[in-house]
DNA sequence: TGCCAGGCCGGGT
DNA sequence: ACCCGGCATGGC
C-alpha cells in the first residue's frame, strides 16, 4: 500500500515525514538506546517471552537465575523440569505460562531447525514470522521482537506504547490492528533493521516516561503534548 | 492500597 | 472476526 499523494506539494505532511520527524525528535532527546539487553540471541528470545505484559525489572532476576543455573540454551530449557524452570522465572510473573512458552519455543527450534538459531534466522522473514506465530506463547509482538532483536530481520515491532503514542497524536485510530500499524512503519521507512531497532527502543523509552495511563507528565513528551490540530492522515 | 507493566491463549459470541 | 477472563509478580 502506498501513501504517496500525487500532485501534493513537496512539503505536504506525509507518513514518511511524520515518522521521520518522530524518529529524529526522539533520537535527539534520548540518543541511541543499545537494545535489546541480552548476551546472546537465545537470551534475547527468552527475554522477549518473559517480558510479556511485565516490567523488565521483574525479568532481570529471572534471567540471572537461568544464567546461574546454565539454562540459557535451548537444550537446557527442554531438559529442565517444568517445576524447576517455573520456580526460577517466578519473578517475571505468569511463571507457569511462561515456563510452558519457553519449553514450546525450545521444542520448536529443535524440531524445525535442529536447535540452531543460525539456521532458523536464515529463513525468509515472512515465512519465519508465520511459523513463530504458530508456536504456543508467541504472538505478533514477540515474533517481531525475535525477528528484529535476535535475528536482525527488518521487521518493525509494535507494542502498547507505539499504539498509545500514535493514537494520542492522532496518527492512528483506535481500531487499527497490529498489522495495520506495523505496515504503517514498514511501508514508510527504509527497510533497515538498525533503524527499526532504534526506533522501537526510543518509542518504549518515551512511553515509559510520558505515556502511561493517567500520567500527567504526558504534556512534557518530546513529541509534543498533543497534535489535535493536525488532521488525520489518509 | 490499588494500579500498572515492552502479551497471549482459549473459549465464547 | 472480535471480545473477554485468566494468567502473577514486584514497584510505585
Amino acid at each position: 500500500m502506498s501513501n504517496a499523494r500525487p500532485g501534493a506539494p513537496a512539503a505536504a505532511v506525509t507518513w514518511q515525514n511524520s515518522l521521520q520527524t518522530y524518529y529524529d525528535t526522539l533520537y535527539a532527546a534520548y540518543g541511541p538506546q543499545h537494545w535489546w539487553p541480552g548476551r546472546s540471541r537465545f537470551e534475547v528470545i527468552v527475554g522477549a517471552i518473559l517480558t510479556q505484559n511485565t516490567a523488565w525489572t521483574n525479568v532481570e532476576p529471572a534471567i540471572a537465575n537461568l544464567r546461574r543455573e546454565n539454562l540459557l540454551t535451548p537444550a537446557a530449557i527442554e531438559a529442565v523440569s517444568f517445576v524447576r524452570l517455573a520456580r526460577l522465572i517466578r519473578s517475571s510473573g505468569y511463571f507457569r505460562q511462561k515456563a510452558k512458552k519457553l519449553k514450546a519455543f525450545a521444542r520448536f527450534l529443535r524440531r524445525e531447525y535442529a536447535g540452531s538459531l543460525t539456521q532458523m534466522f536464515k529463513a525468509p522473514s515472512t515465512e519465519l514470522r508465520d511459523k513463530l506465530l504458530d508456536v504456543h506463547g508467541i504472538g505478533p509482538e514477540t515474533a517481531d521482537s525475535i525477528l528484529l532483536y535476535a535475528g536482525g530481520h527488518p521487521v518493525f515491532v509494535v507494542d502498547a506504547y507505539t499504539r498509545r503514542i500514535l493514537e494520542r497524536h492522532r496518527l492512528a485510530a483506535e481500531n487499527q490492528t497490529y498489522d495495520d500499524i506495523r505496515a504503517l512503519f514498514e511501508s514508510n521507512l527504509p527497510k533497515d533493521a538498525a533503524l527499526y531497532n532504534e526506533f522501537h527502543a526510543l518509542i518504549v523509552q518515551t512511553g515509559k516516561n510520558y505515556c502511561r495511563p493517567r500520567n500527567p507528565r504526558c504534556v512534557e513528551c518530546p513529541l509534543g503534548p498533543l497534535l489535535p490540530e493536525r488532521e488525520m492522515l489518509p
